[in-house]
DNA sequence: GACAGCAAAAGTGCATGCAAATCGTGCGCA
DNA sequence: TGCGCACGATTTGCATGCACTTTTGCTGTC
């Protein structure tokens, strides 16, 4: 809720850092799924910028592995592997771990607070597989390692958690987040008990669950348009105002 | 040795991805020491390209916490603080211990092979604080990485090693690598026997050895000119040849 | 001699333009 | 009908240009 000014860690400039976050969001809330085109054209039509700042966003977005780049190629959403998944899990909890390790017993009131209110949003956004409830499950874990206060936790945190959920959105069914939510809910008890060991297997065990519910076939829908399923995302962004884009061509 | 083509994951085009390979080793051996001035048009000038690309390799090195952008200033190659370095440490002795519990035992001769060759190339290159020494340090764990086969891990890995190299032209004293080769021949046994729990100690003391070594005070030295400092790295680029900059003003 | 203020210089932020590569599609040919 | 090929439309790769911001160095004043 608070602006966060901190942690503007990498994310250049500002056009180019709110590209990223609404093609971030865009992309964990399943608008955009795996695999789907991003031309460089159509990102600055759709946010009112040059190709320069869509090119370099997109960029970024490739450095946290969201985005697949190949040259001379249009830009993609990334499609992690079944194994890519299994990695990526594997090397989450272990940084998991050391963020509630580094918390355990050391949360300020404030920071649970705003901790149960998080979980309490989760709650009323539930419904299973409900966007936006995909995306608080996954900041959930992405508030925590903010707490840490530990530049590079958050943003490997942060990153995996992101392409976890990307992978989520691949291989899991549809998502029955209640459990998951339960499960938030006695990391935040343990952490405040303190119980450094209680909550690392908690932990452990959680993102083990939720690793564990994939396997499912890749969904095959597609086919919106890109332009439409940005306009959302793009609205929020407040960059130059969104060019309207009325009677143009844009077949395809 | 080899080309390595694969692991081309973000690191965009071409151009782009040679410059930030140059600049990477540039900083990890020490050349652009933390806080080094990194203007768009002297790394454009030097490797012969235009701005625009120097532009996106700084976001991208950014990206990888090796340098540090702020909004209309000059990029400058960062300057991580010591709690930084902490964490940094702590991260990557966890990633690391991912990398040889997963390796344990399951070495292939060619690749055993490979890490000799590496760790007899840290030997021929000793001498303490030489650039390539700590370079060649370095990217044993990163060798060791690769050999994974996890993407992820891979680029973690790398990119949180280069950071510590960083981190420890800060804060490092002169730097003795005669125990560190030797500690990486050990760990080389210790893989090979297949002795997970005996490999993940020593890497975890090797790594904390060598964090351990921190504390002593940030060097002074400074002001050589960057064009100069980069001309060797951009000499082996062949991107276009460099270009020669015979009279130009360029005097600061 | 030190300091405030100002103006030139240097540097970044971003858009646009042009060349080259790729993608898609319809035509011709078997 | 099926296949190959070539041409047009997209789309990327990259450089350049202009506006704006920061830095720097100078000058005049106290």
């Amino acid at each position: 809720m608070a602006p966060r000014a901190a942690s503007k860690t990498a994310e250049s400039s500002d056009k180019v850092s709110v590209i990223c976050r609404a093609l971030r969001r865009a992309i964990i809330e399943q608008a955009l799924e795996p695999g789907a085109k991003l031309p460089e054209d159509s990102l600055g039509e759709r946010f009112g910028v040059s190709r320069t700042i869509a090119r370099h966003a997109l960029g970024q977005l490739a450095a946290e592995g969201l985005v697949e780049l190949r040259r001379n190629r249009i830009a993609v959403v990334a499609t992690p592997s079944w194994q890519d998944a299994r990695d990526a899990f594997d090397v989450r909890i272990q940084l998991e771990r050391l963020v509630v390790r580094q918390l355990a017993g050391k949360l300020t009131k404030a920071q649970i607070a705003e901790l149960n209110a998080h979980v309490d949003a989760e709650d009323r956004a539930r419904g299973g597989s409900d966007p936006v409830s995909i995306r608080l499950a996954t900041e959930f874990h992405i508030l925590l390692a903010h707490m840490t206060n530990s530049p590079i936790l958050i943003r490997y945190v942060s990153e995996i958690a992101y392409r976890c959920c990307l992978t989520l959105s691949l291989f899991s069914r549809p998502h029955s987040s209640e459990c998951a939510i339960n499960e938030h809910r006695a990391i935040i008890a343990a952490l405040i008990k303190g119980d450094e060991e209680k909550v690392m297997s908690l932990m452990h065990g959680h993102l083990d669950s939720v690793a564990g519910r994939a396997l499912v076939a890749p969904v095959p829908q597609r086919g919106r348009d890109l332009l439409d399923i940005l306009a959302p995302y793009a609205e929020e962004t407040d960059l130059g105002r969104v060019v309207k884009l009325p009677k143009a061509a844009r077949g395809r």
